[in-house]
RNA sequence: UGGGGCGUCGCCAAGCGGUAAGGCACCGGAUUUUGAUUCCGGCAUUCCCAGGUUCGAAUCCUGGCGCCCCAG
């Protein structure tokens, strides 16, 4: 009897290939694609509007070449629930969210993960750039071949039991690769563009967006310089994020960053690049992917995607929770963006940052 | 209406007779699962105004105008 495997499909390249490699592996393959929003719900301009896909029905063409069996699981109201309501709370209580580590944690690996078993799926397959290995009994993410495309920061908050249900095939691959194989299986969404940005912001005006779905709030105020001096103002410290440089419109000896965002006075602190490093960090609500640990360990942090990882001295705290400390100082350190762990090229944890 | 200083791109700022540096900001692009970072490109025919001296002035002279400081 064929193991079966549920394919998240999204519409784009990786996903569907990743349906091809499995149906080439020999599983039994069904595809499922979530609904997570509705484009007419979320404010764009109907410019924005016409140049959307449609997921289900690009992901139903891949389906119908693959002669495969496709569902597609309205997912709308969870969505905005677990994941856009967070990311707009995160905004406005000064942090900047990282909805695709969320995401991944609640929707894909939790309710999508739930129907593939649903539907009588061994494995749910996804097409996230990582590899799967075994070690002392624990299944780890190890980062993809191709580094480019790496996507384990995402996954880093998985559970033992989440990633023993997965299969990640795109591991060995790099994008052009993959590209290639579209081709090959002749996939009719093989030469889409790549997807970028936040999926449910696609005109990525983020404080259109935010300000839509809280209301109104702005939270206008002051920018500050670190000494205390006022430099300008804003029109609400969820427009900034920690580390950003651009947009300020402070002409200053130096360039100025956003060092720090103060809510309840509604202030945007800005300073000069040296005020941007940071020796140490506390992640909140970590996830193990190894035994717990309970003494001191040295691993590798990455505090934000696309940011190598560097040494640091991990001290596990109360309540689950991990102080990092860098060997070398790190910038821009942002509240809300994941801390993940690694050793060598295995995610051995994560967590929130503070 | 005594004395001194200053007025160059939105901000800071070089230039001191030879035909407008640079930084910041801003704009455009590349990269990007963070409007982050980073990277690349663009950005004053014109120097407060009006005359004058010079082959030639932002740079010298004269007169205005506007700031600032110190004295009254």
């Amino acid at each position: 009897m064929k193991k079966r495997v549920v394919v998240a499909m999204s519409g784009g390249v990786d996903s569907s290939v990743t349906a091809a490699l499995m149906l080439e592996q020999g599983y039994d393959v069904i595809g499922l694609t979530m609904s997570l929003w509705d484009p007419s719900d979320i404010g764009i301009s109907d410019q924005v509007m016409e140049t959307l896909a449609d997921p289900a029905a690009d992901a139903r063409l891949v389906a119908q070449k693959l002669n495969i069996e496709h569902h597609v699981v309205d997912f709308k109201s969870i969505f905005r629930q677990r994941v856009v309501t967070p990311f707009c709370q995160d905004y406005f209580s000064g942090r900047t969210p990282n909805p695709c580590a969320l995401c991944n944690k609640q929707i894909k690996f939790g309710a999508l993960l739930d129907k593939a078993k649903e539907l009588g799926g061994d494995f749910l397959a996804t097409g996230h750039y990582v590899h799967l290995e075994e070690h002392a009994g624990r299944t780890l993410i190890r980062k993809a071949d191709d580094l480019k495309k790496d996507q384990s920061y995402f996954l880093f908050s998985l559970n033992q039991e989440q990633l023993r249900s997965c299969l990640f095939p795109l591991g060995y691959y790099n994008k052009e690769q993959i590209r290639a194989k579209a081709r090959e299986y002749d996939l009719p969404v093989a030469s889409k563009s790549e997807s970028q940005d936040i999926c449910f912001i696609p005109d990525g005006e983020y404080v259109r967006f935010i300000e839509q779905e809280q209301g109104a709030g702005r939270l206008s105020g002051e920018i500050v310089h670190v000494s205390g001096r006022v430099l300008g103002s804003h029109h609400g410290v969820y427009r900034y994020t920690i580390g950003q440089r651009k947009g300020l419109g402070i002409g200053w000896h130096e360039p100025l960053y956003v060092v720090a965002l103060n809510v309840a006075e509604k202030k945007v602190i800005v300073g000069e690049k040296p005020y941007l490093n940071k020796q140490e960090l506390i992640a909140a609500d970590c996830n193990w992917n190894i035994q717990a640990p309970v003494e001191p360990l040295q691993a590798a942090c990455r505090i934000r995607y696309r940011h190598t990882e560097v040494p640091a001295r991990l001290e596990p705290l109360e309540d689950n929770r991990v102080r990092v400390v860098f060997e070398t100082g790190q910038d821009g350190i942002t509240p809300g963006q994941a801390a993940v762990f690694y050793s060598d090229d295995l995610v051995i944890g994560g967590g929130w940052i503070e």
